[in-house]
DNA sequence: AAGTACTCCAACCGCGACGGA
DNA sequence: TTCCGTCGCGGTTGGAGTACT
């Protein structure tokens, strides 16, 4: 499965790696690093171009290159980057340990795209008429229409209630919110709780709620799945040092205490208003 | 068993970004 | 400011392995 060795007219070498070259390769960079990708072949005594030596590192031998099967939650976490990035797979790479831009391109190619893809049909086709269900009470459907909510005569009228159950999206948020959290240029700074990059604050929830600016509901009394839900995933989630905090409220940055308050649809509804919120 | 089509991934290529002279 | 060398990124390709006919 990989190219055949052979060699340019300058007496390059390409093609597959052998067991030997990695060596060399490995043995070299263990010792001097590698500074100068352009002169490493040479003193490393491969007849290799610095480039070729540059992608065999930085995807294979580079220390803690994870191989083999992307988990469940990987594959979440590349579909809920690739919501945020597009094709930015250094981008991707560097907020998924152990997996090279290389190896998330390919994976995305040959197993997520085709299938996010029939996602997003199934999106489309329920466009201006989307579908809601309770977490805690699956039988309940609710539709979002033109900033309204309104609670379906009958649930068997809601066709592709998974593709856009409200849990599913919020947990893939949490998922995309946690993994950048932990990069955030000012929680590495940060004097607060060391015990993790990102961290759930429940104490808040009374106010959160009672505060909660739900869009028009047409049968107020019957929105307490909202509040059932919200209590159930602990879904208003902060940086360790509060900096950031996502919340079905907005996205709040204390630093200059702005918050921005989006609809209540804006985030279950709208993936492109949903990922520009998160702007980190 | 043999030929063909398809899948998957390591490696290559071209280009833009960046930094130093 | 411009030029040049190097690096890193994203798109593409080659070909071994596998499935299908």
């Amino acid at each position: 499965m990989v190219r055949a060795p052979c060699f340019d007219k300058n007496g390059i070498k390409r093609g597959a790696w052998s067991e030997d070259e990695d060596n060399k390769l490995r043995s070299y960079i263990a010792i001097y690093g590698h500074s100068n990708w352009r002169e490493l072949p040479k003193l490393a005594g491969l007849s290799r171009c610095g480039k070729s030596c540059r992608l065999r590192w930085m995807n294979y031998l580079r220390p803690n290159v994870k191989h083999g099967n992307f988990t469940k939650e990987e594959e979440d976490i590349i579909v809920a980057l690739h919501n945020k990035y597009g094709n930015k797979w250094s981008t991707m790479a560097s907020r998924l340990p152990g997996r090279s831009d290389n190896e998330i391109k390919n994976y995305w190619h040959t197993h997520l795209k085709n299938r996010v893809q029939k996602d997003q049909k199934t999106t489309v086709m329920i466009k201006n008429e989307q579908v809601i269900t309770s977490s805690s009470s699956p039988e309940t459907c609710y539709v979002v229409k033109e900033e309204q909510v309104t609670k379906a005569a009958n649930p068997k009228q809601c066709p592709a209630v998974e593709k856009l159950n409200f849990k599913t999206q919020l947990q893939e948020v949490n998922i995309l919110v946690q993994v950048l959290s932990s990069e955030s240029p000012s929680s590495s700074s940060s004097s607060a709780s060391e015990s993790s990059p990102c961290s759930l604050s429940v104490s808040d929830h009374h106010d959160v709620l009672n505060d909660f600016a739900a869009p028009q509901i047409c049968e107020p009394d019957e929105n307490s799945w909202i509040e059932q839900f919200l209590l159930d995933n602990d879904s208003i989630i902060t940086s360790s040092d509060n900096n950031y905090i996502f919340s079905p409220l907005g996205f709040t940055d204390d630093d200059d205490g702005i918050t921005q308050q989006a609809s209540f649809q804006d985030y279950i509804m709208d993936d492109e208003l949903l990922w520009s919120t998160l702007d980190l």
